[in-house]
DNA sequence: ACTATTAATGACCGAACGGTCATATTTTTT
DNA sequence: AAAAAATATGACCGTTCGGTCATTAATAGT
């Protein structure tokens, strides 16, 4: 009984980067299979087939890069600190969770017009993840370190935007530079609402 | 000679809007097949293979999208009817100049770790709206419109990447909200340095 | 330790993939 | 109008795809 679910997360674990880099549909079971190191037959031991795998490996990209964000800003003690952490998270594609990069705009941008299941699982975690800007935001304000007229929800949609934005332009270049620049925006933007 | 080109334009236009939603990876020389009526053999005889395909077709959507978008800013007369325009265009994911939405996105996240000669011709693209925005704003200083100390090159980044970013909040989320969230922030910015 | 259950294997399947080519048709040149 | 050249066709090819299944190996319950 244990076994399965052991082997099903290991499944998941080591698939998981080769997902995120070539996509869904560029992924073969093949290449899963080379992956884990597992016959063809196993792998359909654990998944019905390619879709609930892939299915898997979304929900354990986007949860690995939630519990990983949460885990470099909660560290931290001051709103300011929070979002200066969150901002360092996103904007450093090196220490990224999941080799390929931010798997929401992996993820997000093939599944938009073909695969509803996936676009959902992606638009829940870019929500989640808008929301808890904002809610450090809101949290500067009560603890009196941030202007209270500033527009938390606002500036969280504009700081998701920035950093997804910034991914995109350093990932097809590259070249983080400009993402250093957004980073640095975002920064003194935060910095000119503490009080 | 001239029928040649006009059928492997045909071609182009008409399969580019497939891997525009598709994806590379994902459209089939059987999906080119009925998108253009014609048999397998044809398309043989105007591209060597479907990486050449791609390759045209990413290079038409890139041109496409430069053209239109070039076309709207330009009929403006000030710089910033100018930038109020480019950010409408991009903003307005309906009139999408190719069918599935911003192809440096769609094809940049596609390419980025798989296909070198993609990402490359993104990247091209992507720094040529970034220098565009760019020298909107020193024009609209030259013309004595704008601030002169303000950072043309970071607001071209910021501007490109939260207008990437928040199409793909769009594309993800199927609503368009956040998006204008994003081009109001924009404008209001482009204001504030307005003499 | 024995038994029942479950997991792992890899040969195998039909379908779909990218790509080829002899042939037929159309266009261009003369 | 005839000849030459180029384009369009679809049957066909080898490969890879996602997926199955009888068999074997390992695990779990007693």
């Amino acid at each position: 009984m244990k076994k399965a679910e052991k082997t099903k997360q290991f499944i998941i674990e080591k698939s998981a980067p080769v997902f995120n880099v070539k996509g869904i549909a560029a992924t073969a079971m093949s290449d899963v299979m080379e992956a884990t190191k597992l016959a063809k037959g196993s792998l359909y031991v654990h998944f019905e087939n390619k879709e609930e795998l892939s299915a898997c490996v979304v929900d354990y990209c986007l949860k690995t890069l939630a519990d990983k964000a949460a885990l470099s800003t909660n560290i931290q003690q001051t709103a300011r600190a929070k979002l200066f952490a969150f901002i360092d998270f996103f904007s450093n594609p090196l220490d990224s969770p999941i080799f390929g990069g931010c798997p929401m705009i992996n993820f997000g941008m093939e599944a938009d017009d073909t695969n509803p299941v996936i676009r959902k699982k992606v638009n829940r975690m870019i929500e989640s993840v808008q929301e808890n800007i904002t809610a450090m935001i809101e949290e500067g304000k009560s603890a009196g370190e941030f202007e209270t007229e500033w527009d938390s929800e606002e500036f969280a949609v504009k700081t998701f935007a920035m950093l997804e934005g910034g991914i995109m332009i350093s990932k097809v270049s590259g070249n983080k530079d400009k993402m250093k620049v957004i980073a640095r925006i975002l920064k003194n933007e935060i910095e000119a609402q503490v009080l």
